[in-house]
DNA sequence: TAAATAGTGTCTATGAGACATTATGTA
DNA sequence: TACATAATGTCTCATAGACACTATTTA
């Protein structure tokens, strides 16, 4: 919504100079989640150049910023979205994205001084198979964050992760999360053995099934047709409704 | 902690140029609240000069960032304390002060594109009346939340408040916050309108009870000597155990 | 039929909300 | 003594953990 701008207003932004005050660099840099093979991953780029080459990074990239008071570049959300899209190959809006927090010691780039604005991203299983990762190129790989205590880590990206990880673990229990960790159509033992791999530990079977009815009551899933079939009982097929 | 650069990066470091890339002007903001006259309030400062001139704004200022790899500036988190010392004149390590979110949409400032680490401060009503607010110029004073809803504010920060908002109120329940917004000594009933004031509702003063006095068997809070002297019964006296 | 796991039911402990009751100070 | 409110107690309900048990499919 456009706000009313007084003419005197008016007339001093025509005659702004920006001063030339120190600028520091800006890049978000994301944390992109799935799950593949019961593990909970994380999407790491290897860095061709110096700083730190040779290590594992999180993907990210410079905010555009522009140069004059009308055309100021993109938002900061609008970064991240284009990074993730960019790196992944994904359609922004089928993947979970929210930011996560700022980081901006001085230093934490040798170069110069940049500030990060780190997000995160949750990937749908069914989809990381077309995140062109894990190929010939070993330069972009699912990195499982459990193997990630003794990689080193470009930057402050560990503090990141771990930031990150910090979220995740404690959003999942009280938001719509698991969700964007699970197919479209899912049982509940599968979403089960999503709370189970990201929280690090067991659900007992028939409490994590009370819980998951309420959500069928309150009618924030339903059923899908159809049952899966497994190597005993097949289970019945929800969806979450959006 | 230093870590180990290879001769091969610091030779690399050594004859790095920064590229001319466009790079943001950056501030921090901060929503530093308190309590007055049972009323939850916030330090806003009146702008004197364009654009926004007479609204009220959130205290802030910018980052300061250095030009060269070895002196890069400040911390983005001593910005904010060095800000939040400003405008106070309060000791930083008396006041709690956390990283709130980060607002970067271009165009949030029509001058240049600025992006914004936002933060929030919660100061002890007893050490509210050394800020040097509200005197004869009344160009910095603490405003009620409540009234806020008619106020003007410049920028985006009336967003920047509805999210501090959001935050506090969602984590009075679950972390140590409360004891940030009442002296070093209270008394159940104090403490419980805080409770109120906070999250504006009545909280039932029995069950209050209980649930405080299971902080004091976990040790969070333990009695001091005394008792509040009021218009009818006096009250227990207690602190927060660091 | 055996194995595996989907799905149900039960017992208990805990915590929150509603609300009645008692205790202890001041005016 | 009246009044205000600090402090305690009680009842109920919702929820979570532990765990036993039943149902249904495949191999």
């Amino acid at each position: 919504m456009p706000r009313t701008v007084s003419a005197d207003e008016q007339a001093f932004l025509a005659q702004y100079k920006p001063t030339s005050y120190p600028r520091a660099s800006l890049t978000v840099d994301l944390v992109i989640f799935t799950i593949i093979d019961a593990q909970l991953r994380i999407l790491l780029v290897r860095r061709k150049e110096h700083p730190f080459k040779g290590d594992w990074a999180l993907p990210g990239g410079f905010v555009r910023v522009g140069e004059t008071a009308k055309d100021q570049g993109e938002d900061v959300d609008a970064a991240a979205r284009r990074e993730l899209h960019e790196e992944t190959g994904l359609e922004p809006d089928r993947v979970f994205l929210e930011q996560l927090y700022t980081f901006g010691r001085a230093g934490r780039d040798p170069r110069m001084r940049v500030v990060t604005v780190a997000y995160y991203a949750l990937v749908r299983p069914d989809l990381a198979p077309f995140v062109r990762a894990g190929g010939d190129v070993s330069d972009v790989d699912w990195i499982a964050v459990e193997s990630l205590g003794k990689q080193h880590l470009a930057f402050d990206h560990k503090e990141i992760i771990d930031t990150a990880l910090a979220r995740i673990r404690g959003k999942l229990e009280y938001s719509d999360l698991a969700f964007d960790l699970v197919p479209a159509t899912f049982t509940i033992p599968e979403l089960r053995h999503v709370f189970a791999i990201v929280l690090d530990r067991p659900m007992d079977p028939g409490n994590f099934r009370r819980r998951f009815n309420g959500l069928v009551d309150a009618g924030v899933i339903e059923r899908a047709p159809g049952k899966r079939i497994t190597a005993s009982k097949p289970a019945a097929v929800f969806r979450f409704k959006r």
